[in-house]
DNA sequence: ATTATATATGAACAATAGCTCATATGTTTA
DNA sequence: TAAACATATGAGCTATTGTTCATATATAAT
């Protein structure tokens, strides 16, 4: 934890001294972080958001969604794509068509306390 | 709510004709949808992740954060901009000192659930 | 008033991300 | 086997984003 070397500091060096350390010491590894931002990029764009809600009601194969949100059929395979990677969907596949479903609670739980933000 | 014109369809119409028109109706708007990803694009980034973090254990003036991230203190400042005009973050004047905290308890609970999903 | 310190901000640049287009893969039906 | 359909994916283009650098603003101290 060598952090202390040439950085910029304000010059009063005030109080938070040990602060700094302590709150040092809470901080989880720099990886979870990374992992914790990359999570949050997939809810960080409007197509995606709408796959989760379309999702939030109904499993429901590719061509649907992308009629639903009225795009192409590439863009949103692209981007279930991605959720996928995350496991925030699921999929099942049944003849041609591929069936998608939410595969976690936690998105419900995020989404519903951003729109909680939002919505004040 | 016009989205039925030119849109590729899958041949086979399938059972979810009716679904897709119940799905829609339960979709939020799509300015609150855009709102909902403009606000997850700020935990979309892993510095200002950190920054949310610290601050959950303390007020913090920008130069302290800039040393515990180990960060230049103009990329700290545009970063808190963000925040700030997100409302995730509140900010007071102390002399030169401008000290942050974090405005709102739903940020807690998004980095939480967002760490339980990471954590698996 | 002048200087020093703390923070904010605009411009520029590199990196990233989302869409389209073309095409590949997988599945069913004729 | 060939054709049709549903989905997946790579390349390319444009838009967006995070950082740095230079500089502006705000407050305090001399």
């Amino acid at each position: 934890m060598e952090k202390q070397e040439d950085l910029e500091r304000c010059e009063s060096v005030h109080i938070h001294q040990d602060l700094v350390a302590q709150v040092n010491a809470g901080m989880p590894d720099e990886e979870i972080l990374y992992d914790l931002a990359e999570l949050f990029k997939l809810f960080a764009d409007s197509t995606r958001i709408k796959i989760l809600y379309v999702l939030f009601a109904s499993e429901l194969c590719v061509c649907d969604i992308a009629q639903l949100l009225n795009m192409s059929q590439s863009a949103i395979s692209h981007q279930l794509r991605a959720l996928k990677q995350a496991k925030l969907v699921r999929y099942r596949r049944e003849g041609k068509q591929v069936f998608y479903s939410l595969a976690d609670g936690h998105v419900r739980t995020i989404l519903g306390q951003g729109m909680e933000h939002v919505a004040e």
